[in-house]
DNA sequence: GGCATCTCCTTGAAACTTGAACAAGTCGGG
DNA sequence: CCCGACTTGTTCAAGTTTCAAGGAGATGCC
């Protein structure tokens, strides 16, 4: 009992995992949590934010006229709309973020990079990216990097819930 | 700007990510989120707590007589005795937990899984089991599977605070 | 136009996490 | 025995995430 057991099908009941399937999941777990973990704290010190926020100033500054429609950067960052109204009501409270009305559509709101979340980024994300280069390339062979894509796009597209048709609510 | 740009070394300045280690980190972002949010939501519904406390649940049912010290559980699961304070508070409130002094020291207390709690593992796990395979394992190859597991086993490597001498506060 | 319906985004409350601070207990000298 | 240093686990406050609900504007159809 437990997360899975080393059985596999006994004609009927349950599949467990098997000993070397748990061995692999356990370690995605551990070494996930602990990723995660690593570059959320690295970013709070050094940019003063968790990695989320982090992501949406990548978003807006990758955008066009470094703005975007809430909706699409809640798309962008794959979270729940919700989510992204506080997130960016604590952006612009750091006046990393500012809102704009949308002229075309009274309901829109666009969240715009300001200069200074520019800055910002400017100023960390070269900490960043050596956070995640030392992490994690730096560590794998090019085979494994090639490896390790291949898999993280087969996983993310067997959950991606929209799939020509099915429209998601991005999200939830 | 931002996340991280194709430019590689140029003499002295930041090393960003190639195109290639790009592509993967993002499909590595994307995938983790996916897939943890998806375990998330599944033990939501069919077990009515998140990932983590039903990781906790799991702790306790292979430790010996179903207990753990909170420090020690808190290691396991690779969270702080904060974090692990209040969710043992919450999990002891829905009666899957109980709480018990340790004699051999006035200080400590044993996390107890109780007979209801192992009731909803046993209950739930199968279902876990399942998402787990069907998102993870049913779409990869055993050769991927096993490169996986390296994987995740070296960047695990190379997060770990402790490394025999570094004791770590589990945590932080 | 009138009206049902959908979309955009926000809000509020509850749940969860984090970090610092803390009470209580243990431990190892002196 | 006593005291300083450390450990164990909890608590508080602040921050974040989730979920359900809702206001306001767009849309389409009659």
């Amino acid at each position: 009992m437990g997360y899975m057991n080393t059985a596999t099908d006994p004609a009927g009941r349950h599949r467990w995992l098997t000993d070397e399937e748990q061995r692999v999941w356990r370690a995605y777990l551990h070494a996930t949590y602990l990723l995660e973990d690593h570059l959320d704290r690295q970013l709070q010190r050094d940019a003063g934010m968790p990695h989320i926020y982090y992501g949406l100033l990548v978003g807006l500054a990758e955008a066009p006229r470094r703005r975007l429609r809430m909706t699409e950067l809640a798309m962008k960052a794959k979270i729940t709309r919700s989510r992204l109204s506080h997130a960016i009501a604590r952006l612009e409270k750091n006046g990393w973020v500012r809102r704009e009305d949308c002229p075309s559509d009274k309901r829109g709101q666009f969240a715009v990079l300001t200069d200074e979340g520019a800055e910002v980024l400017r100023r960390t994300a070269p900490g960043h990216v050596a956070a995640v280069r030392q992490a994690l390339f730096e560590r794998l062979t090019p085979e494994q990097q090639k490896t390790l894509g291949e898999i993280m796009e087969i996983v993310a597209e067997g959950l991606q819930p929209n799939e020509a048709g099915a429209d998601l609510p991005w999200l939830r």
